[in-house]
DNA sequence: AATCATTTTGCAATCGCTTGCAGTGTCTGA
DNA sequence: TCAGACACTGCAAGCGATTGCAAAATGATT
């Protein structure tokens, strides 16, 4: 492997100044610079990675956890993320809690200490104290994307009104009788809940003047398994069925639709039904949902965290960062038959 | 930070007894490693990856390129090598071309060469020949996952096999209008198709001495949306119609699934579908299909290489490994309407 | 032409660990 | 009792960059 020296003796100057042609090219001369380039170019030089980090603290390499890894948001965040990091130089490290406790110890208590990356992401996680602590005392930066992460910078939608805009949706289109398949706190200690989507959902029906029945809330475990179970309970009951569903991902709004068409009920004529995400297949059910965009979730915590990793971090933004979200209307929507 | 030097004060050892002591303790008495260990665990110390690589040359870190991340089989894939990863101490750095040419490109002329990693997983990735160049010139091994990969060990089910098993179940129940959603060649490069899966589907017709037509057959692009295109196409010919579809991919299936609903056609008393991959959804679906476990080939592949990286290199296996699949037959397939 | 300010460059220490080699100590067997 | 074998341990030389400091070169100013 050639390394540093090779291209000093045959650009004919020191590593010093090697260095500093490579990297930023500040304090070298034009003309040196060039030839420095070329030298590299022309031997194929690239620096070793590890010595240079050693060298400068610098490790050029982002840390990100997920929960899973095969659901369509994950996937997507981490997906937006490393474009952006292979944009800045930076490479991406994936932690995956999916291995179980013992896996999951390893990750905060072994790989991420050893000084192998500048910063972590980490995505709709929930962290116990003892986590963050961790993870603080690495003094290093840590952004979350999604979900409320207890003292730590996050990326997120306003859960809350993105559960208020869609249910509002349904409001102004003459619904009445809304249900909700959500999330439910208890079932899942790994994955960070949006819990407040409930809330919103229910704040809207207040605000309306309708009252949130018990009754037409349903837990799920965000799946379209999931979203078909609850769906078809929800739409069971003959005399007592809503006239609408909000869902709070789309993969449990789509159950949601195929439980309808198992039942008989047209969407939208029989029953509205609206999700959260945008989801690749959204389209293709002709989805009603408030889009999040996850990529661009991924993309926004590496600015956060490039910034942040900046000798003079200027622009501090606040702990929670508000991230844009959109109503899109699509086919499964609709004012309720009369 | 706390480095080597500290633990060996506190463990009134040299440094090289500490490094003995914490990797293997070869050469360490019991006594004193247990010792050394003692003062690693009360100071919280942690090797540097980036000293110790740099000093040994093992960077304990594996690359995995992708085509895409937001794809169940892709997903499920990384996950799997990540988990196996994590086991043996070793990080997983991920590459995703999805960024276009020149992220493609900076991939491999730049990320993978920075003496970062240790081997490379390429996963269902269509290389030219410029770029297995590149990676062979890392000197380091380089393992393929899912379709034939010119030059490199692969793993792979056996495409021709599982086409021909998924046929042959339908012509088994009878069926004789098979038709076949599938890959096209011409449509992606970055992406390694499956194409001997057509082969194998033809195969199997013609060795029960049925004619494969060339009207039966769909390309589409291996999506939900793509899949159910086609089998709109193929079904909406009233008096040419299959009696049963085999799709390349589960997600096709379930279009086509969806196609036939909406055509009025039901499944399977009108249709059989099979499909493969045994996606998260084919359960709920209810799908017939021929599984491959990309988990398990994930895993498998950090196998391999993890004995390629051992000093002495033992059980070489051949170039092409064939990993398991297995027909799964759930409610999608049955003998066609007399 | 001399002086000072400013760029450009090189020297050499440093980052934290691994490992070949040599030194010390212990245990055998004769 | 002593040589030889063997098991531990330490010394110190790297690994390949970065960077503070000082030296050299250049340019500006009088």
């Amino acid at each position: 492997m050639i390394n540093i020296a090779d291209v000093a003796r045959h650009a004919g100057v020191s590593t010093a100044t090697v260095s500093r042609a490579l990297s930023g090219g500040h304090h070298v001369s034009p003309a040196t610079r060039l030839r420095v380039e070329e030298s590299a170019a022309h031997l194929g030089y690239v620096v070793s990675s590890n010595a240079s980090s050693l060298a400068s603290g610098r490790m050029k390499n982002i840390g990100v956890v997920v929960p899973f890894l095969n659901h369509w948001f994950f996937a997507s965040v981490v997906e937006g993320a490393q474009q952006a990091l292979q944009r800045h130089g930076y490479d991406l490290t994936l932690y995956n809690l999916t291995g179980g406790l013992e896996a999951r110890r390893s990750v905060f208590e072994h790989f991420l200490l050893r000084q192998r990356v500048d910063a972590v992401i980490a995505v709709s996680l929930e962290l116990t104290e003892n986590e963050v602590a961790r993870l603080h005392a690495l003094n290093k930066p840590l952004v979350g994307v999604g979900g409320p992460l207890a003292g730590v910078r996050t990326l997120t939608v306003d859960d809350l009104a993105v559960a208020r805009l869609a249910t509002e949706h349904l409001i102004a289109l003459g619904h009445t009788r809304i249900a909700h398949i959500g999330g439910d706190k208890a079932f899942d200690l790994d994955f960070n809940l949006p819990t407040n989507r409930r809330f919103g959902y229910e704040a809207a029906l207040v605000a309306a003047g309708i009252e949130a029945r018990r009754d037409d809330f349903r837990p799920a475990d965000f799946t379209t398994a999931g979203g078909y179970q609850a769906a078809k309970q929800l739409l069971g009951r003959p005399h007592e069925r809503p006239t609408a569903i909000f869902a709070a991902s789309d993969e449990m709004a789509i159950g949601s639709i195929l439980a309808a068409r198992d039942l008989g009920l047209a969407v939208p004529g029989d029953i509205s039904v609206i999700g959260v995400d945008d989801h690749e297949l959204a389209t293709f059910f002709g989805l009603s949902t408030v889009a999040q965009f996850p990529q661009r979730q991924g993309e926004k915590a590496v600015e956060v965290l490039m910034e942040e990793l900046r000798p003079h971090p200027e622009s501090r933004t606040g702990l929670n960062i508000n991230m844009p979200f959109e109503l899109i209307v699509r086919g499964s929507t609709t004012r309720p038959a009369v």
